[in-house]
DNA sequence: CGCGACGTTGATTTGCCTCAACGATTGTGG
DNA sequence: CCACAATCGTTGAGGCAAATCAACGTCGCG
């Protein structure tokens, strides 16, 4: 709980009683290794805060290819924000690249949280302008750097992330091959 | 103003009189063909909301190639939230492609308005949320679809921008050279 | 009118993909 | 604990999508 009441803390002054009340609605879960929190075709009914392990977000197109749109390690947040938001079936699948611990708020109890305490709306809000801002740099990056310059800023940016998954996973969420990956690494490394 | 009413109707469910509160806090203006309502190292002190005509909203590079971040015609809204939130300067540019008509609402205003009416942190919130899927939903397909595909996309999802602005920017937003854009139409069209 | 931005086209280059093969590592069931 | 399969990272040959560079005619605008 020390870790979920830190990060919220970063975005707006919370007095502890707040915390506290908001903190009262996520229950912990343990994720084994390969498991998923939301598969595509369902309903992702949580949002979650991961407190170990590390997790990736996917997509399939038609042709079966994954596409990773994020990782999430400690400190991070899993959702599909339109499944969550408008209970529509989810096309992306949040699985747990090793045993992982998180907590978990339901939408019922986000709604509820909304009316006790009006300021979480006003953390979330901020929350998700962040995010919004971080989504626009990355697609800036994608138009004007090569692939090689999109590795070695994941990797200076990442450094806790990379070092815990695969070669395949990050050229997936670099939106390459993970051959062209590997050919970056060989040219790179001398 | 009846626009705006409209528009923030769309996400969430608001009184005439709180409609007409929140609309008090913006105003006119008219910005010229060519005119910026922000240009970089500038601090966004504004957030705008599209009345009549047509923006660019775009990022320069090292090498000073223009990168559009995307395009804002009626009904749609205008800011570097990065720039706006934390008075950072601003590195990004907004510019009017041709004569236009905005609604503005400053910083300290907002603040206000949150204050007074909680609910437009609501209304901010879920805003904010439904314009991050569409970010995401943005560097999917530029991770997964071809230069002509995402064209087509484009083409198709906005018509009412496509036919305002030159093949020079839709290359841009698309993040591939005029160029090859005249060959993707040359080849498509026969 | 003349200039600058535009769209087009072609020749050439290059970044990245596809396919295929290989050894190394990991995981798993017997 | 080992054998086997599966997945991984690597490498190479070849191909394609898109960039680069350059030239040209067109158009709107001062």
């Amino acid at each position: 709980m020390r870790l979920l009441k830190e990060n919220l803390r970063k975005h707006i002054t919370l007095s502890e009683e707040e915390l506290d009340v908001i903190c009262d609605y996520f229950e912990p879960r343990y994720i084994g290794k390969g498991e998923f929190l939301l598969s595509q075709g369902n309903i992702c009914r949580y949002e979650g805060f991961v407190l170990e392990g590390c997790f990736r977000i996917y997509s399939l197109d038609d042709k079966g290819n994954e596409n990773v749109l994020y990782f999430a390690v400690q400190d991070w947040w899993l959702i599909d924000i339109d499944s969550f938001m408008n209970n529509l079936p989810s096309s992306l699948n949040i699985q747990a690249l090793e045993n992982s611990k998180v907590l978990l708020i339901s939408k019922s109890s986000k709604e509820t949280l909304y009316r006790q305490l009006p300021i979480v709306e006003r953390l979330f809000r901020i929350m998700s302008q962040k995010a919004l801002v971080a989504w626009q740099r990355r697609l800036i990056r994608n138009h004007t750097l090569t692939a090689k310059e999109r590795y070695n800023h994941f990797v200076q940016t990442y450094t806790n992330i990379s070092s815990k998954i695969t070669d395949r996973q990050i050229a997936s969420y670099l939106g390459i091959t993970h051959e062209f990956l590997s050919k970056i690494k060989k040219n790179s490394s001398q």
